[in-house]
RNA sequence: GGCCUCAUCGUCUAACGGUUAGGACGCCAGGUUUUCAUCCUGGUAAUCGGGGUUCGAUUCCCCGUGAGGCUGCCA
């Protein structure tokens, strides 16, 4: 009977939610509903110095957004809430355990009491660098007696419990990603396990908690390589079997090429929504970021990735996070979008432009939106994009003129233009046959087509690139004036004119 | 410095040791068209370097080089 798979998303609260750590999540979360497992959000509370108020909230918040549901852990409804059978979820609430394991430790030999203070440690990491020698700690309180260690105690000296490292041992163990990864203990330090302030250190806490929650794999980013011997380490001591480690690759900046780091720019989750990215374009993007299905298939959402995940499609070299395909990918799903809930996605944007949706008829404004839907890269775009709307349009004269002709030719044909559109009764401005008429109009004078719907675009927009103008002119045939606000317009183009 | 990891178009990536090195994004050109966007067609561009192993290396091995990570009472 092979393991359950049980997988979790571990972050530490110290900020908001970034790109990199969603995606750690989504692999998470994938491979869990992929074995018909668990996926658990736990988090690393560990170090009080470093927590930031709020990320907890903004964590689960977006976990919701993105229906990347954990099955244990806290979630949002209202509020947080906690749910599953290994709880606590936060570490701060588990410190006893956490304590009682490392005493296991020291009462087995495998860790010790230190009571060196900062200073000391400073001035030997200080000398080891001056002499060129990897900083470690030189197990000075490894020598101290049991009675002495028992005084200290007594006395409540200030002190912590390190990890016992015995040199010359190999510590190996099969990364799925990266394969056989290999070290002497000689490079490990004495890994402090709990601090002065009686919290634990990541390396302890994880280890406890991986193997107290039953994790089966242990999913995390590259940097934790380097410290997986230590945790293999603390496994052998407990007498545990190890979890299977998979390290993925790291999401690199485009601008420093170093990984892409929480304090630097708008890399947080919450930045991108703000923009007006959809999770399902955010999710698809960051899925490639560091896995493909082997296909030429690009369009995946949620249920589509679960059904083609695997770790052995999961790559080793690090990915840069190119925004251009973010954009594309964005663009594509809101195009997908019908227009209910374009209408509702975009409603906070148009407000945020000081455009209330409600105030207008629906119709007006879903046939606005929709107008704008395959042109829309991200849903921020979408207040300067429609103001015309709302508002005449302020533009230059040399607008006006298309391509080659002259300014008296378009003057011309925009005159006779609104003698023909005034002769159109109200109603025909809600027709879609408006365009024959115009298109016949023009034909039965001789103009050309440029010279007549060119300008009559720029009279209606004020913009250099816009959609065409029957489209905007239907739009506008929904509005009891709208006729006027059309004729009114093309008066304005007129009179720039002369 | 020490240890670890990685290396195919600008970017994301595909290729049982045998392919004209494929796809996508971007970019460029053309088509549709009143501008833009969408859509369609085409084009551009890559195996880090040097040694091996092999009939044959993008692929396996070694050495360089480059990049990244760790080296905290941070995670």
């Amino acid at each position: 009977m092979p393991k359950d798979i049980r997988t979790r998303f571990a972050p530490s609260p110290t900020g908001m939610l970034h790109i990199g750590g969603l995606r750690t999540a989504l692999y998470e979360y994938l491979w869990a509903r992929k074995n018909n497992g668990k996926f658990i959000l736990r988090i690393e509370d560990t170090d009080v110095k470093r927590s930031v108020a709020g990320s907890l909230e903004n964590i689960v918040q977006i976990f919701d957004e993105f229906k990347l549901t954990a099955d244990e852990g806290p979630y949002w409804d209202n509020g947080i809430k906690e749910r599953g059978d290994y709880g606590p979820y936060l570490q701060s609430k588990r410190l006893d355990l956490y304590k009682q394991h490392a005493h296991q430790l020291v009462a087995k030999g495998a860790a010790y009491h230190c009571f060196c203070s900062e200073e000391r440690l400073k001035r030997l990491r200080e000398d080891q660098q001056a002499k060129k020698q990897p900083p470690k700690y030189d197990k000075h309180c490894l020598n101290l007696s049991a009675s002495e260690v028992k005084a200290k105690l007594e006395q409540s000296e200030g002190h912590v419990i390190r990890l016992n490292v015995k040199p010359g041992e190999k510590i190996g163990f099969e990364d799925v990603i990266h394969g056989k990864i290999e070290i002497m203990s000689d490079e490990v330090d004495d890994q402090i396990l709990i601090k002065s302030d009686s919290y634990p250190t990541y390396h302890l806490a994880v280890v406890v908690d991986d193997y107290l929650m039953k994790i089966s794999h242990v999913i995390r980013a590259d940097e934790w390589i380097s410290s997986t011997p230590k945790h293999i380490l603390l496994y052998r001591a407990f007498g545990w079997e190890l979890p299977v480690f998979v390290h993925l690759p790291p999401i690199l900046s485009k601008v420093t090429g170093k990984k892409l780091a929480k304090r630097e720019g708008e890399v947080s989750v919450r930045s991108f929504l703000d923009k007006g990215y959809l999770p399902e374009a955010i999710l698809n993007f960051i899925a490639f970021q560091g896995w493909n299905p082997k296909s030429t298939q690009e369009v995946f959402n949620l249920r589509e990735l679960v059904q083609e995940f695997s770790l052995e499609k999961l790559n080793k070299s690090g990915a840069i996070f190119d925004l251009d395909k973010l954009d594309w990918y964005n663009s594509h799903y809101i195009r997908d979008l019908d227009i209910s809930e374009l209408t509702a996605k975009l409603t906070p944007y148009l407000k945020q432009a000081d455009i209330n949706p409600e105030n207008y008829s629906q119709e007006f404004i879903q046939k606005i939106l929709a107008l704008e839907q395959a042109r829309l890269k991200k849903l921020s775009e979408i207040g300067e994009r429609v103001r015309y709307f709302f508002e005449d349009p302020s533009y230059e004269q040399g607008l006006l003129i298309w391509k080659k002709s002259t300014k008296e030719s378009i003057l011309k044909s925009l005159e006779s233009l609104q003698v023909f559109l005034q002769s159109l009764p109200s109603n025909k401005f809600k027709k879609n046959n408006l365009e024959d008429q115009i298109k016949k109009f023009i034909q039965d004078r001789g103009l050309k087509t440029g010279e007549v719907l060119w300008p009559l675009r720029v009279a209606l927009t004020g913009l250099e690139a816009s959609p065409g103008p029957f489209e905007i002119m239907d739009v506008f045939g929904v509005l009891e004036n709208g006729k006027e606000i059309i004729l009114k317009r093309v008066n304005t183009a007129i009179e720039k004119l002369f």
